[in-house]
Order: C-alpha cells, then sequence, then structure tokens
DNA sequence: ATAAATTATGAAAACGTTTTCATATCAAGA
DNA sequence: TCTTGATATGAAAACGTTTTCATAATTTAT
C-alpha cells in the first residue's frame, strides 16, 4: 500500500525480476523459441503460472503485428446452419487460443463491405466469410489477399477464381441424391423451387436437379422450375402458379426448408395430399423439418463438420512453419446426406 | 520503393507529418479532447479520412487500458432465443464501435469459469454472461467486478445480490400470465413441468403458475409439478407419469418449448386430444412453435428487445462520463407477451 | 589446445497510441 | 498595458510485449 506497487497483473517484467533473468528471455521461453535452455523454461512456466501470468495480448499484437484473432462475416447468426457453424469454430478456435469476432452483414452486401473494411482495421489474422447472396464483386476482401491475410469462405463461395480458400457443401450432389429419391419414389413431374444463380450454391444445386432428372430420361418443364429469393411469400406465389393449371407437379425440390415448409402449407390448405399426391424435399434439415407434420425429408449438410475443417484449415494456414500461399487451391467439399421423412414417403 | 516508405496502415504520425502537427494533438483531435482548435479538429478528420487512417485497437488498448471489446458467455449460440439476443447485441455494440467477443460454455460450469477467466486476461471492457443452469457460485465473475469492469448478466442471473447488472423477462408474469390463460380455456387441473428451482427463472415462473392456480382457487396437484432439466426426454418421462393413473391432468404449462414438443408428440402416440382433453403451454416462442400441429401457445421473451438493453446499459455503464457505481441497482426487466395458438383453444 | 560453430542470454529499440507535463497562445478583466 | 485564467499545442514518457543486435557461454571440429 505505502509501495508504488501495481496490483493490477503481472507482467513478464514480474516474472524476469523474481528470476532473475531479462524480460527478453521470458518472452523467449514462454513461446518456445528454439534458442531457451530446458531449464530457464521450465523455470519460466513454472513462476509464470505462479504469478497467474497472462500475456498482454494488445502488447503481444502491437508488437509482433498478430492479433490472435479470427473475424467472422455472416449473414446472421440465427440462421440454424450459421448457428451450429460458429459454434463449431468458436469452441475449436478456443481451444487453439484464438479468439473470434462475429460480424452479421444482415445480408446486405454494403454491410458485408464496412464489416470487412472494420476487420482489416482491427488487424485480424484471418478472416472468414459466408457472404450474402447478392455479393458478386469481392473486391472488399482484396485487402486482405493483398496482406497474406488468410480468407476462408464458406457456404456461399466466389464463382470465380479468387486467392482465397473455399469450404462447401456437395451441393451437386445433394441436390442429385434428393431429386434421386424423389423419382425412386414414384415422381416423374418433379418442380424445382431454387434460389437466385448468381450463387454458387444454387448453381450446383440447379445442376444436380437436372442431372438426375436426364439421367432417368424424365422430362424438365422450364414453368416448374422457380429462381427466386427464398423467402416464404415467395414460395407460396411459386405454390400458386405451381397449382394453378390443369397440369400439376407430383413433387417438389425446395431450395431450402422454408420453402419446403411453406409448400406443405399451402398444400394442407389447398386439400394436396402429401405424399401421395405431392412428394417433397427441401435442404439444410432445419430442426423444424422434424417437427411439421407430415415431416419433410430434406439434405443434412453437417454444419459441425464444415465448422471444424474451417478451423482445421485456418489453423494449417496461421502456423509459424506454414509455408507457401495463403490459401487452399483445391476447394474442401463437405459431404451431403439426404434424411429421408413422410413428405416423401412411397405410403 | 528506393525508398523506406511502409506501405501498409498510415499511422496517427502520417497525420501529423502531413499537417505539420504533433502526433498528440492529432490523438486529441480524434479522440474529441475537448483543447483542441475547432479547425485543427476538422483538418485532422479530414485527413485522416483522406490518408484512410484506421486507429491501431492494440496501440491504443494498450496505453489507454481499454479495449473497445466487450465478451459474452452463454451456453450455446445455437438455442433460438441466445442467437436472437446475439443478434442484436453484436449489431447494436458494432455501432457504438465495440467488438464482441463470444463464448460458449456448453452449459457446463468449468467451460464458464475457464471462459470467464481467459475474457478477463484479455482485458475485456466489460462482460455479458447468460450462465449455466449449474452456476450456483458465481466467484469467477469477481475479478471483473473487483476491477470496476461492467458484467452484465441476462435470463439465468444470480439469486443472491451480486454487484452486477441484471437484466431478465418478466418470467413471473409469463408464467403467471400463460397459467391464467389455461384455466381461462376451462382447464382445471394443470400440471406444470418446471426447470430446476436453482435458476430464478424457473423460480419465477413456478411463483407465477402458484398466483394463478390459487388466485382462481384451483387446487396444486404435487403430483403434478415436476422440477427437471428441460429436456426431450425428461419431459416425455414426465408425461409417461402424468397418464399413468386414472386422474389425469387437462392442462400442462411446460417452461420451455421444447418440452412443450415432446408433450404433443407423446399425447399425439397416446391419441390423447390436443386441445380437447388436454390444453398446452410453452415458453420462449420458439419458431417450432408455430410450425407443429397442434400449434403451440407459448410465451414471447422478446430477445432483440433483451438484446437492445443489455447494449443501452452496457453503453451508459461504459461512457467514459458515467459516474457512480458500474452496475445498475435495479434489474432491468423486459416484458413479456403469451402467442395464442391451438394447443390451448377452446374449441 | 584453439578456432569455429552453436546455443543461450541481455540491452535496447520498436510497435502506435495516449497522457502527463511543460509551454505557448489567446481572450478577458483589472 | 499587464495579469490572469483558459485554451491550444508539443515533447517525451509510458503501456507490455517481441525482436534485433551484441555478447557470453557452451559444444564441436581441427
Amino acid at each position: 500500500m505505502a509501495t508504488g506497487k501495481k496490483t493490477y497483473q503481472n507482467t513478464i517484467l514480474d516474472i524476469a525480476e523474481a528470476l532473475k533473468l531479462s524480460p527478453a528471455t521470458i518472452s523467449r521461453a514462454l513461446n518456445n523459441h528454439p534458442y531457451v535452455k530446458e531449464k530457464t523454461r521450465n523455470d519460466v512456466v513454472e513462476m509464470a503460472a505462479k504469478l497467474g501470468y497472462r500475456r498482454n495480448h494488445m502488447a503481444s499484437g502491437l508488437r509482433s503485428n498478430r492479433t490472435r484473432t479470427v473475424g467472422l462475416i455472416i449473414p446472421r447468426v440465427s440462421m440454424f446452419f450459421h448457428a451450429e457453424v460458429i459454434t463449431t469454430i468458436q469452441n475449436d478456435l478456443h481451444k487453439h487460443g484464438y479468439h473470434l469476432i462475429i460480424c452479421q452483414s444482415n445480408d446486405s452486401v454494403r454491410m458485408e463491405r464496412e464489416l470487412a473494411e472494420t476487420l482489416y482495421a482491427s488487424r485480424v489474422d484471418a478472416l472468414i466469410a459466408a457472404c450474402t447472396l447478392q455479393t458478386i464483386d469481392f473486391g472488399h476482401f482484396d485487402k486482405f489477399v493483398e496482406h497474406d491475410t488468410p480468407v476462408i469462405f464458406y457456404d456461399r463461395v466466389p464463382v470465380n477464381p479468387y486467392k482465397a480458400t473455399l469450404i462447401k457443401g456437395d451441393d451437386f450432389q445433394g441436390a442429385y441424391t434428393a431429386t434421386s429419391h424423389l423419382i425412386a419414389a414414384g415422381s416423374k413431374k418433379i418442380a424445382h423451387i431454387s434460389g437466385p444463380l448468381t450463387s454458387n450454391l444454387y448453381q450446383d444445386r440447379a445442376a444436380g436437379f437436372l442431372k438426375a432428372m436426364e439421367e432417368q430420361g424424365l422430362p424438365v418443364n422450364q414453368d416448374w422450375i422457380f429462381h427466386q429469393e427464398l423467402s416464404h411469400e415467395n414460395a407460396i406465389k411459386a405454390m400458386q402458379k405451381l397449382f394453378e393449371t390443369t397440369e400439376v407437379p407430383d413433387a417438389l425440390f425446395a431450395d431450402n426448408d422454408t420453402t419446403a415448409i411453406a409448400a406443405i402449407e399451402f398444400a394442407k390448405a389447398a386439400g394436396i395430399a402429401i405424399p401421395e399426391k405431392l412428394k417433397i424435399a427441401g435442404y439444410s434439415n432445419d430442426p423444424r423439418t422434424a417437427i411439421i407434420s407430415p415431416s419433410i425429408t430434406s439434405v443434412e449438410q453437417f454444419p459441425n463438420l464444415v465448422g471444424k475443417r474451417i478451423v482445421e484449415t485456418l489453423v494449417d494456414l496461421l502456423s509459424p512453419d506454414h509455408e507457401g500461399a495463403t490459401y487452399k487451391t483445391e476447394p474442401v467439399v463437405v459431404p451431403v446426406k439426404l434424411i429421408s421423412r413422410m413428405s416423401s414417403s412411397t405410403i
């Protein structure tokens, strides 16, 4: 009290003093620098623990120009798929001593651009991004690439080559499997409510759908294919269009579960029996698909696996002895799996 | 190129040089220090914009001992209520120039303790926490309080007085309203599946339930009251107990929607008509409650409002001209609202 | 045994800000 | 006009690390 002793947190200098060593040695010992005697390192680690030393990230980051922080930009944390991905990313990154700063674009390109700017200014060590569906120009990520900050895109990824790592679900396979499943269940006249083709996601799913149809020699009715924002309202509108004519489809492949749910609601209201008259498959395996009746067949995307892959990749790219480019040249593809439920049952 | 000019980011020194001023003045101008001439400030701000200057958080934080970062500890980001709260907190904090570091305890007290430790070491300017249901000892937050770092608890808050700000839903009112609603719909024999009484949440809801029953002069059957972890399995077990005897309840008030959903499933399987033979009300207004059939009456907690209140409070407590304690003495109570659906309908 | 190479440590600078202290300028009061 | 007090700026220290450079200690090669 009478002394000028500070009471807040112990620093590297306190350890140095206690051990009669220089701060430089303490720093080296704590950072696993090779040129530190085994005994010295042990002493330091022990004393650090004893004093309850915690590295000051700001001082460390200022000097070394590394923040041990990763930035994440996503449309919304409250979307089921993303919430699950984040859960894993956050948990796994924490194990590796990294912080995660989560930012939401609210599906606005302008916001996404602004957030990228902010995160760049915050000197994050790496950036993870699931872009907006409207993001076509990826210029706001250039800064990162130019300064060798790894960028990882997942879910919604650039269509054109970009110096970043891509991690995505197997959308082609998912759509192909779902469509094949509907066909195998006896459907012949299949409609497809898809998202906008500006996104790789929906391009791939559209291709998977077409491949399955073609493979089974089924005609594709262009009036039954919709490319639109996958909202509840849009889905209802599409259903109205589909069922206002005399010839109606006997199955629907929807690119997300919100659309599939809306379709069920519409069918119930219109007295269309599911799965007898109309079979439905959705995408993402949202928890709601298991709850609604009839329950909805959907494509599981394994968000936790996606998160795991992201962190694995990142840790590799950020490891001090990583060599070469700051991105993987080959996209990492995470498998998907069809979860079959009542909405596509044969009875 | 030939010059030693660095190309990375402009600093306060670059602005100083460009304007023939000292770095001190630049800093003051940028931080709205009163003793800076109007013209000077304008010049500085203009030049900063021109040079694309962005404050280096680490240098700033190191010197001023403020990180402009807020820590958040929650059980899981993928729970609907929390996902929504986070969405708002993150968006609003961002507007005020704060970063948010989100950490998940996975509902483990040990993890929660560890995360508190980490966030403390990270020198967050404030901490927001939604504790584990098992958290009874709040000692791991003492450090923050002792060092005048504001702590805000929401949702699950300490029962005993603690030098922190409490933000919670009106659980008493929610339970009271839901129960009264069931009674008004004609129910007389109401069961209650509640969470463990170690948490304020369930204490308040239990009290609200009892108040409503008492007020209407209805007897409370202790065999029909459960205090347990609110999982799907536990809910099914409770339902089995409730319906294995001759005298069965005609309504159920469930402390969360997972339980209410399980109850619906059980009732469907057991051939108990809802709402004719059994009326059900849940809690949280999870999206699934609107989807399932029959749809479930539930208590909306306005997560976005909770998030808004949290940030408001925080910004106030962190504002440089805030005086007095680092916490609010009175808890902030966010209103709730009953959403009436089919599961409690009178027809 | 001596030189050379390797390993281990310390001194001091550096990172980019904020802040204290000193000093200069300015407006107002006598 | 000269003080005074307020306003405005600058010089330099400080925050806690990491890192460069220099040097000391140790091992290996000759």
